[in-house]
Order: C-alpha cells, then structure tokens, then sequence
DNA sequence: AGCACGCCGACT
DNA sequence: GTCGGCGTGCTC
C-alpha cells in the first residue's frame, strides 16, 4: 500500500499542513510529487483539489480513517503544482524536510491572504441600522447585533478586525450578507513598493558594439532546442544590465515573464531604479525589508499575470509566475544566493532546476564569477559570454599594490601608508573623490605577523586559524588545537596578534590627516535606521564630502562619477578568513573595489595596503585578471580536494545536551565511514560550528569531501535513513549542507 | 473554508 | 420539551 501526503487547496491557516490519503492501486505506479489530485475532504467528503507532497510505505495516522483519494488530475498542473514538485527536488537535493522546503517554495500560505483583506460595508442607512440592531438584539440575535453596531461606527471596517475583534463567525456575517445589511468587498489596497512609483521612464540606451555581439551569441544559444544556462563573465562597468534588459524584452515579447535576482536590493538600488524606469508597471520589486503581506501581494500580482517581470532577492525565485521564461541572476558569486536555513539550497542550482522544469532560460552575470560556475563554463555546461571592455570606452583604473610590512620597518604604523596619504592629499586639492574600503566580511580572529605578514594555519586544512578568547587557536574544519603564540614562529618578531582596525578608527585617522576634508562613514552602524543607507550615498553621490569609508556594503550599486580613487586598507582581512573560500572572496571584493574608480570620465586609481603583496588574488585583482586567478585558486582547491574540484557534504548536529551530541555526531562519523566508498573519501571532524552555542544549542558539524557529487548524495541519503531508524537521535536536529 | 456538535435562553 | 442561534473544534 501506497499512502499520499496532500495538502488541501483552501486557503486556511488551519490547513497549512498536509493529511494522508490512501493511493488506490490503479494509481500507484502513476502517481508523484507536485501532481494535482482530487480528494474527499471533510464531513460530507466534498471533492476538494489537493497538492501530492509526500508519497511514503507506512501511515503516519489511524489507517481506519484514511480516505482513498479519488483520482489524480493531469493536464491540471499548475505554478503551484510544478512549485511543489520543485520543493520535492529540494527536498532531496538538500535533504531537509519536505515541510521546510515547501515553506520556502510557496510562503506566507498562511496569515495575511488576500480573501482576509476583505472589508465589510454597512449597506443601509444609518437609522434603519439602529432599528435592526434593536430589533435584533430583541430576537437574541447579539452576535448579529454587535456586528451591525460596529460597522455603525465604523464602515468599511477590516475583515480580520471584525472576526478578531468582534468575534465574528462566517455563520454570523452570511444572513446580514444575505439580507443585503452588510456588504463584502475585496476593495484590496494594492501596495506597491516606494521604488517603483519613484522611478523616471528611462529610454533604452544605444549598445556598444561588444554589447552587441555578446547579445547576439545569447540569443543564438536560445536558438537551441536546448538552450544551456549562459554565464556573462563582464568587467566591472561592462553594462551586464543593459544587455539584461534586451534580454528580458524579447523573453516578454514572447509572452513570458521574467526572474531577475540580485543579491540584495538595498545595495543595488540604483539597478532596481534603473529596471523599473525602463519596464515601467510591468516590473515589481521585492525586497526584504517589504511586510509578509506586502510580499504576498506582489506574488498574487505575478500569478494573475499583472507583471512580467520581477527583480529581488534570493527568495524571489519562487515568484509563481505562469509562463516562467527567463531567469536572470546577477553577480551571481554574491554569498547570499546560498540559503543559510534549511534547505541550504543555492539560487543558482535551483534557478537551472526550476528553469528546466519550466521550459525556461537562464543567465548568469558577473565580473568575478564563482569558481563554480567558471568551471561549468569553461567545460561547456554553460554557455561563456565574455564583455571585455567597459562601457563607453572608459578605462580600468591603475592599481598599486602597498607593501604594509615596509611601512612597518619604514616606522610608520598608521593605517594610511604614505602612497595612500599622498593619493589623498592629491584628490582633495584636484576637487574629486576618494572611497576607502574595509574589507571585514568573514573576519574571524586569525593572528598575524605585522613584520613579515606570517599567518597562524592549521597544518591540516591551510585555513587560518580562529583566536577564542580562552587563549587558544581552533581550526573550524578540523578541530585542530594550539596554544596562542607572543612570538611569530617564522620571524620571531614580537609584532603577532590579531588585526584591530574599524571604520570609526579610520574615520578618526582621516580627520587628523585631512582635517579639512569632508568625510562620511558607512558602516553596520550608521546604516541601521531605515534611508540612511540612501542618505549617505546621495550625499556623496552629490560630492556634498570628499571621502567615504566604508565596509564592502559601498562596493556596489552606485556610480560615482568624480570618484577617481579607490583605497584598500589591508586586503588581508578577508584573506585570512577561517574559510577555504577566502582567497576567492578576497579576490571579488578587491575587484569590486577597484572597479568603483574612474567611472567618469577621468582615469581612476586604486591602492591596495596588504601584508601579502605576492599572494596571487591580490596580484590578480590588481592586474585585474580573472583568467589568473581563476587558475592559481583552482591548482589550490584541487590540491587540497575543496570545491568545486571535490565536493563537500557538511553534516551539522545540533541539540541541548552535549553528551548526546557528541555521541551521536560521533556514530554518524562511524556510520559514514561503514558506507564509504574507500579511502578516497575524506571525513573531517567533528569540529565545533563556526558559531559553536547558539541559545544553549550546542552545534558540531562532520565534513564529508569527495570527488563525485552523487556519491556525497547517496551517503546522505544513507544517513538521513540510518537516523531515521535510530530513536537515539530524536532529540538532536541534523541539517546537510552541500558545498 | 465549511460542517457538526454541544450549549444556551426562550417560546409553541 | 424543542427550536434557533452561537461558539468551538475538526477535517486524513
């Protein structure tokens, strides 16, 4: 026997959760998850639509009450039915459960829907109101009565006012509807968000020859039966976005609609200004900081078909669009595209998913793309566009690399070098502007050498090793241990400890320095109330001050013309990041930076201040060469088995009591041991989580690294069983995360 | 959402 | 008694 879990298609926070139907044998072998079937539900088993989203051997419920289903509806398979069979994939791919990945496929099923943001109308006059609610009042009526008196002082008032606070039932509202008293309306206020209704209509612009041609091979690709996902790898400045757009017009000339995700909105706010004027009110934006129903509504307007087009952050993949055509995901190597909750799906893996399901297309774009996706693109999996030149001719800016540990035995310990200084000082006399950047992103306590710019590693993975405050270094891979050390172990210089320096700091600096100059900082700090974050950046945008500091969030989004200088303080922040990925991201983020330069029209400059002048992300962002870089990093990753020339599979336990976890995670390493394949499969750990204790919660992850992804899946999925059968590992929660 | 059930006050 | 309305709880 076959039993189906279904989740009823009436929009009721109360059925938010799925009930189990016996599979009548004719439709065993016919039937699977995201199809559409027609059930009994209820009392008078009425035939309600139902969404298949579990199939499964045994009965979670008394097997006397289950109802057979009545039969599956094909050629019925709607945005949700095929979202459905989406979050199935997920589920599998990411191994979480089937109620997580639902509720990051199809949110906010519940609350804020739209039939509650009903209002109701006193629909006669005021005196024969007062009438009928003595007269019923009379007649025992009060629920009625109440409802009449309300809407008397109040009309229209909210639906889900009157059923909470009124305590209104539908068996209360229906006779006053009925008798014409009270009428129901959907008079639903439609909210659309502030940029929107903001943004100018912007004519296209004319594109440059190599915008052209890159157009032009994209759409070839199209041609194709099959069309592969195309990766836009463009040099800061390139106009990705403007060849999106033409993208975007021929996808909507063909009736479909189109996703565009950008990693998060109110750091590129002038692109979604920029889409908005030119699409107009085909387009909505989401963003995070939009309420639940404020998101609803824009997901309401995508499926009824009032826009095409829908720009926003990583959860706007789910937009559950009819006639899905066109995925866009730009920079598409930003952290935020991979999910830090269950599932631990990544944009881009579910983009192409959700895009071969749905017939559709996608494009990636970036000017430093993940070493992911470079890999597909070079063996062909994806298609590789290239834009090797800026937009309208403008030049990359020179960069300069700054050897901080000369400046150290030259005796200047500021934060400025002396080339930055006088770069500065330069700006400021030539009226043009200067952003200075700090990268912490992934900042995790490593000790490092000032003289000679010596690292503290784990002998075991080559990450750098994270300072706790008991006093000892811990590697986050392994769970490698060492006592913090006074003196550095290459050198012997007593200049070790670990990097201090925050925007404030340089804030200070500069003021001492430049005290004439106009200065601003942007930081996590002076970002928090709601339109600073614009505030700061028009301001400067308008050279109302002549330097900004920032972290990496003034990387992106705006163009500043009169910027003719770029300043890293030490890129060695993020290089040093307790994380196989840092050199990567130290690699972005510096490209990034010092594509911020000489936007305008004059020849911008960029300087970078690091300990390790030599280190080849840094010699590579400077020469601005991503082919370089790509090949040092993937001789690295090879090396060392990460990905993506091996694949990584992490195992994250957590749970209240230690002893429990620590035995359980410990059986886990035993188990996967007993499936391995052969030695070839590393197995790291368990080591504490980069964040060991979270509210009492104590975590430990498993590292599983092998060279076949679908080995990496089977052993999870052998896991995922073993602990299902086990009941010693009820009390701890397990999360999978593939890397 | 839609239906059944049990409760309550009022009236043939 | 018993009828109509009200609030509650359940739906595999």
């Amino acid at each position: 026997m076959i039993y189906a879990d279904v989740i009823v298609d009436i929009s009721h926070e109360k059925l938010d959760r799925s009930f189990q139907y016996l599979v009548p044998g004719e439709l065993e072998r016919e039937i699977r998850v995201g199809m559409v079937a027609a059930i009994p539900f209820g009392n008078g088993n009425r035939e309600r639509k139902g969404y298949i989203v579990g199939l499964s051997q045994k009965p979670r419920y008394d097997p006397a009450k289950l109802k057979p289903l009545y039969r599956l509806c094909s050629g019925e398979e709607t945005t949700e039915s095929r979202l459905v069979s989406l979050a199935a994939w997920m589920r599998e791919r990411y191994g979480s459960t089937m109620a997580q990945a639902l509720k990051t496929v199809i949110p906010v099923r519940k609350k804020v829907r739209a039939k509650e943001k009903r209002y109701l109308y006193l629909n006669i006059e005021r005196d024969e109101a007062e009438k009928l609610a003595e007269s019923l009042e009379k007649k025992h009526c009060r629920a009625r009565a109440r409802l009449v008196r309300a809407l008397m002082s109040e009309s229209p008032m909210e639906y889900t006012k009157a059923s909470g606070e009124l305590g209104m039932t539908a068996g209360v509202l229906k006779p006053l509807a009925e008798q014409g008293v009270v009428k129901v309306s959907q008079n639903e206020v439609c909210r659309l968000p502030e940029v929107v209704r903001q943004a100018p209509k912007e004519p296209a612009a004319e594109l440059t020859n190599v915008q052209k041609e890159a157009l032009g091979q994209i759409r070839n690709e199209w041609q194709k039966k099959t069309a592969r996902p195309v990766l836009i790898h463009g040099v800061t400045g390139s106009g990705k976005t403007q060849i999106y757009m033409k993208l975007i017009e021929d996808t909507v000339a063909e009736g479909k609609q189109a996703i565009v995700l950008i990693p998060e909105i109110a750091l590129t706010y002038q692109t979604v200004r920029r889409f908005c004027g030119y699409f107009g009110d085909k387009v909505s934006v989401l963003n995070s900081r939009l309420s639940q129903g404020e998101r609803y509504d824009q997901f309401r307007r995508a499926k009824k078909g009032e826009i095409q087009v829908i720009v926003g952050p990583r959860s706007a993949l789910f937009t559950p669009f009819s006639r899905l055509g066109l995925i866009i995901i730009d920079e598409e190597h930003e952290q935020t595209y991979k999910s830090e909750t269950s599932p631990r799906y990544h944009a881009s893996e579910v983009a192409v998913k959700r895009a071969e399901m749905e017939g559709a297309r996608v494009v990636f774009g970036s000017a430093t793309p993940s070493l992911e996706s470079y890999t597909k693109a070079v063996s062909g999996e994806y298609l590789l566009v290239k834009l090797n030149e800026r937009y309208r001719n403008r030049s990359l800016p020179n960069v300069s690399v700054v050897d901080l540990r000369k400046e150290l035995r030259a005796g200047n310990r500021s934060v400025l070098s002396r080339t930055l200084k006088e770069a500065i000082e330069e700006r400021l006399s030539r009226k043009e502007q200067t952003m200075l950047f700090l990268n912490r992103r992934g900042y995790a306590g490593f000790v490092s050498c000032r003289s000679c710019g010596s690292v503290l590693k784990c002998p075991h993975c080559d990450v750098a090793l994270s300072e706790h405050n008991n006093g000892k270094m811990i590697c986050h891979y392994c769970g490698y241990e060492r006592e913090t050390v006074k003196k550095c172990p290459v050198c012997g210089s007593p200049y070790i400890g670990g990097f201090k320096a925050g925007t404030q700091q340089i804030e200070q600096v500069l003021h001492k320095n430049f005290p004439e100059a106009g200065i601003l900082r942007m930081d996590y700090d002076t970002t928090r109330t709601k339109g600073s974050y614009e505030q700061i950046l028009s301001s400067f945008a308008a050279h109302k001050a002549d330097i900004l500091v920032g972290t990496q969030m003034i990387v992106k989004g705006h163009d500043f013309p009169d910027v003719t200088l770029v300043g890293v303080i030490a890129a060695d922040l993020s290089l040093n990041a307790a994380d196989y990925r840092s050199a990567e991201r130290t690699f972005q983020l510096l490209t990034q930076a010092v594509g911020r330069s000489g936007r305008g029209k004059r020849q911008g400059e960029a300087i970078i201040q690091t300990y390790h002048p030599d280190h080849y992300s840094i010699q590579a962002a400077a020469e601005q060469n991503y082919e370089k870089f790509y090949q040092e990093e993937m001789g690295y990753r090879t090396l060392m088995d990460y990905p993506p020339a091996a694949h990584m599979l992490s195992v994250l336990a957590s749970g209240e009591e230690e002893e429990l976890l620590e035995k359980g995670i410990g059986y886990i390493r035993k188990f996967a041991e007993r499936v391995s394949p052969g030695p070839k499969l590393h197995i790291i750990g368990p080591a504490s989580a980069a964040v060991g204790k979270v509210n009492d919660v104590y975590r430990r992850v498993l590292y599983l690294k092998y060279r076949e992804e679908r080995t990496l899946l089977e052993i999870k999925d052998k896991i995922e069983k073993y602990i299902e059968i086990n009941p010693g590992f009820r009390k701890l929660y397990i999360q999978y995360d593939f890397e």
